[in-house]
DNA sequence: CAATCTATTGACAACGTTGTCAATAAAATC
DNA sequence: GATTTTATTGACAACGTTGTCAATAGATTG
C-alpha cells in the first residue's frame, strides 16, 4: 500500500509515462516492455490513486442517483443490479437525499456540482416535481436523466413505465370478471404516474360505458395508511364497491388490510389490486394481483443512459417508456361469490 | 463552475493560503480579510474540488457498505438515515455487492484499498463469513467496522443484535400462551444470528422443561421459499405443531402463506411469528408478531463508529449489542382455539 | 546511402488543493 | 527604546496521476 506510479517505473526501469500508458491500454509500448511493466505492478500489488487519476483528468467518475427521503424500501431491492453497472462501467455510485425544497437539499447539490463531485444525475420521483433540479443541472451543464418525471417537456432524457396502458389494461380485466362498482385510490396529483394512472382507470371506464362515479375515486396517498383509511371509508358507505383499485401496492396492502380486519373474504366478496408490483406483493397472502412495473430496469436504463452519455456516446432517443403487464394473483377473482355478501 | 481558490484569492486580493485557510475555519486570518474572502467565495459560488482536496490530504473522505448481493429488500429502508449521517460527517458514502470467494468481489476490494478510494468499511452478514474481509483489511491497516460477525474474535468492533435473547423471549411467549409443539424454521449455519436464535429457542425450551423434539426444527434458508416449504412439511405431518416459529420475518411470510392456502386459520388454529420486524411485517394481515430488531441503527451505528474512527476518534469499546424487543401482532394467540381443529 | 517517416520513450508541466516554512508586521516585554 | 514574542500572510513544494511535446531509434523510401 502506499506503492505509486513512480514505484512501478522504477522496478520496471522505465518512465512513469510508460506506467501510465500501460495502465490505460494505451499503445505505443512494446510489447516486451509493457509485459515487464505489468509484471512489476503484479509484483508491487499497485493500482492507481484514484483522487490523483480524478484530478488529472478533470472527472469524478461518479454518478448521483437522487432519492426522495422516504422513498419506498423495496423499491431498493433494484440496488444490487445498479451497482454491478456500476462496477463494470467503472463509475462510483452514490445515492443521496433529496427532499424538494429543503435548502438542506439544495445546497448539497450545488456543493456536489461545483466540487466537481458528480459528473452526472439520476432523479427519481417526486423529488424533482417543481423541476430545480432540472433546471439547475441545466444551467450547470450537468447531465441528468430522470425517472418519471412530472414535467416531460423540455430536453432532459427521461426513462417511464407505461403507468396509463397499465391502469387502463387493469381496469379492463376487473370489468371483465364482472365488475362495475370499482374504486380507485389515487396518488399525490405531484406524481406523474398517479395521474396517468387515474386517467387509465377512467379511459377504461369510458370504453366500456361505465358511468364514472366520483365518490368511488378516493384521493390517498400512496402509503399503506393511506391505503388503509380510504379502504375503511369506502367500505362502509353502501353500497359497497364490487372492487379495490389501488394506484400503488403500498396502498393496496393497507385496504387488503382493512378489508380482512373488517372480516371481508378477499377475492371472494372483494377483488383487491395494486399497481408496481412490489417485491411483497407475492408475498402477502392471497397474493396481490398488480400491474408489473419494471422498476429496477428503470433504474438501471437510466443509469446506463447516463453513464453512456457521460462517455460520449451520443443519445439515441430522449424518451424511454418501458411496458408494464398485468401480474394477476389471487387477490381477484369473478363477481358473483358476492350474491353471499 | 470551473472557479477555482485561485479566482477566489485574486477577487479578494490575496494569497490561495488565506483562502484555503478560510475554507477549512483555520485561525490566523483577521476578521475583516475573512469577511472579504467569504464573501468572494458566495459571490463567485465557489466550492472546493473534492478530487484535489483528497489527493493533497492523502484521504478519500469515503466509506464503503460491503453487501451481501440477494440481501433483503426491505432492509434498504435504513438507506436515508445512514446517508444522511454521510452528509453531516462530509464523508460520501458508497454501496458494494460483495459475495464471499468471487474473485470479481475481491479484486474489487483490493482495488478499493490500494486506490486509496476508501478510508474504511462496514460489513453487514453474510458477506464476510469466512473472514477474508477482516483479515485482509486488517493486513493493510484499513479501519472495518463489522454487523454481526460471525467470528466475535480478534480485534475488530462491530454492532450486533441480541438473537440469543431474543429468540429466547419469544419462545417463552409462546410457551406462556400454551403451545407446546413449537416448531422452529432455522437459517443457515454460517450466519452468526441463525446459530444464536436457535440457541435461544432450546434454552426457552430447557427452561420450562419440555423436550426438545428435534423433527420439529426444521432447517430452512431465511427466505420465503424456504419458509413455504418448510412450513408445509410441518403441516402435513401428524400431530401438526402448535406454533410455527420462524428465525426470521421472510420465512415467516412464506409461511403464513403456506398455512393460509392450507386452509389453516392464522392464529386460531396455529400462531406463526418471526424475527427482525422488517417493514412489511405490519403490513401484511394478520401481523405478524416477531422480535424487533433495530436493524436501521445497527448500521447507522456501525457507520457513525466508523467514521468516528477515521476521524480520530479512540474506540471506546470493540462490542455494541443492541437490544431487541418482542412486537406482539395478530399472528399469535393463546392455545385452546386449537380444539376446534 | 541519405532522407524521410513512423513508432517508442521520457522530461516536464498541469490538475487544484493542502502543508511547510520563511517573511513581515504588530504587540508585549524588559 | 531595543528586544523578544506573537499573529498574520504568502511563496512554493507536495500529493499521484495524465497530457504535451520533444528526443531518439528504427523502418521505409527515393
Amino acid at each position: 500500500m502506499g506503492t505509486t506510479i513512480k514505484d512501478v517505473a522504477r522496478m520496471a526501469g522505465c518512465s512513469i509515462k510508460t506506467v501510465s500508458r500501460v495502465i490505460n491500454n494505451e499503445p505505443h509500448v512494446t510489447q516486451e516492455l509493457r509485459k515487464k511493466v505489468q509484471a512489476a505492478i503484479r509484483a508491487l500489488g499497485y493500482s492507481p490513486n484514484i483522487s490523483a487519476r480524478r484530478l488529472a483528468r478533470n472527472k469524478a467518475y461518479m454518478v448521483c442517483i437522487l432519492l426522495y427521503p422516504g422513498f419506498d424500501p423495496p423499491a431498493a431491492g433494484l440496488l444490487p443490479r445498479v451497482l454491478d453497472i456500476g462496477y463494470d462501467e467503472n463509475y462510483d455510485i452514490l445515492f443521496q437525499s433529496y427532499f424538494p425544497a429543503l435548502s438542506r437539499s439544495r445546497n448539497k447539490l450545488v456543493e456536489l456540482i461545483g466540487g466537481r463531485r458528480i459528473d452526472g444525475f439520476v432523479s427519481t420521483p417526486p423529488c424533482d416535481a417543481d423541476g430545480f433540479v432540472a433546471d439547475l443541472l441545466t444551467t450547470y451543464k450537468v447531465p441528468l436523466v430522470q425517472i418519471d418525471p412530472f414535467d416531460r417537456s423540455g430536453s432532459t432524457p427521461y426513462v417511464a413505465g407505461d403507468d396509463f396502458q397499465g391502469a387502463r389494461a387493469m381496469t379492463e380485466y376487473l370489468i371483465g370478471l364482472g365488475h362495475r362498482r370499482i374504486a380507485f385510490l389515487a396518488g399525490a396529483r405531484n406524481l406523474r404516474s398517479s395521474v396517468e394512472r387515474l386517467a387509465g382507470y377512467r379511459a377504461a371506464l369510458a370504453a366500456h360505458a361505465i358511468p364514472v362515479e366520483e365518490r368511488l375515486i378516493e384521493p390517498s396517498e400512496f402509503t399503506f395508511d393511506g391505503g388503509y383509511t380510504a379502504a375503511r371509508l369506502l367500505l362502509a358507505r353502501q353500497p359497497a364497491p364490487d372492487a379495490i383499485f389501488a394506484g400503488h401496492d403500498t396502498a393496496a396492502y393497507g385496504a387488503l388490510f382493512a378489508a380482512q380486519e373488517g372480516g371481508w373474504q378477499v377475492p371472494r366478496q372483494l377483488s383487491v389490486c395494486g399497481f408496481n408490483d412490489l417485491t411483497l406483493s407475492r408475498y402477502i397472502w392471497p397474493g396481490l394481483t398488480t400491474v408489473h412495473q419494471p422498476a429496477d430496469r428503470m433504474l438501471e436504463q437510466a443509469v446506463r443512459l447516463l453513464i453512456d452519455l457521460l462517455n460520449g456516446k451520443p443519445l439515441e432517443q430522449r424518451e424511454h417508456i418501458l411496458a408494464s403487464r398485468l401480474e394477476i394473483r389471487g387477490s381477484t377473482a369473478a363477481r358473483g361469490g358476492i350474491a353471499a355478501g
